[in-house]
DNA sequence: GCCAAGTTACGAATTTAATCGTATTTCATC
DNA sequence: GATGAAATACGATTAAATTCGTAACTTGGC
């Protein structure tokens, strides 16, 4: 419920990236580029050169104490998804977070999802 | 619950202007501008390659029967926006709607916003 | 202390998005 | 059919994102 600002919205490789440090933790740039690598053909430098400009963008900070840094991301993945569905409902749903659940919902279409919806939305009602 | 492929996703300032078309239905350069001037200060020759582009992109279509062309958006609001929402299911929340409904409801302040998306839950139920 | 392997730093190239100035075209009106 | 206002077309510029090659640096093991 809180209403942060989020101040940097991050790219499409930057978010990969994030996506790899929150799963795996604080993590050097070869153990990074092992898993992103696995799925897709990237270089290693190119790894390391988002890592940095994330660094500079303050979205991931780092451990210098060691000679391989580790890096770890600066937010957590929950105000990150935060501030994504704020950027999307404001452009694409004028602004109206009902219309984007209610677009979510008519194109979900595993059984599964929508029994997890429904449970979500159970627990709501219990207030 | 249809599974289309959406080709292809508009940029931030394609978005802008289908939102007007979506709004005003079929228009001229002009008209566009008008609109989006009002809230931004955006030259005219701008809007008018942006919707060149998205001409070849066929995001939008035109009518060229007119000295002025009259453009339109190419696909509805409807599937644009789910377009973009499975985008950032995919990218940000590792393709699970549910988890995205869950942060968005989680994140909504507005008690009108909270009531709609009651609403809309209810309705599901009654199935 | 030297060296090779592994790491960071740096800089350049490429692509895409966004912007707008200028040139060209169109057409209603005279 | 000339002309000027308004439209499109075109090309160039800027900025950001992405990629990666190469140089420089660090350090454990010899």
């Amino acid at each position: 419920m809180a209403h942060d600002n989020s101040p940097v919205k991050p790219t499409e490789a930057e978010l990969t990236l994030l996506n790899v440090l929150w799963k795996m933790g604080p993590a050097t740039v070869r153990q990074v580029h092992d898993v992103v690598s696995a799925t897709q053909k990237t270089g290693y430098t190119t790894v390391l050169k988002i890592l940095q400009i994330m660094h500079e963008k303050t979205l991931v900070i780092r451990d210098e104490s060691n000679r391989a840094h580790v890096y770890a991301a600066a937010n957590s993945q929950t105000h990150t998804q935060t501030s994504l569905i704020r950027d999307l409902i404001s452009k694409a749903f004028g602004g109206s977070t009902s219309k984007l659940v209610m677009r979510a919902i008519d194109d979900s279409t595993s059984t599964q999802e929508i029994n997890d919806i429904r449970q979500l939305l159970n627990s709501l009602e219990k207030q």
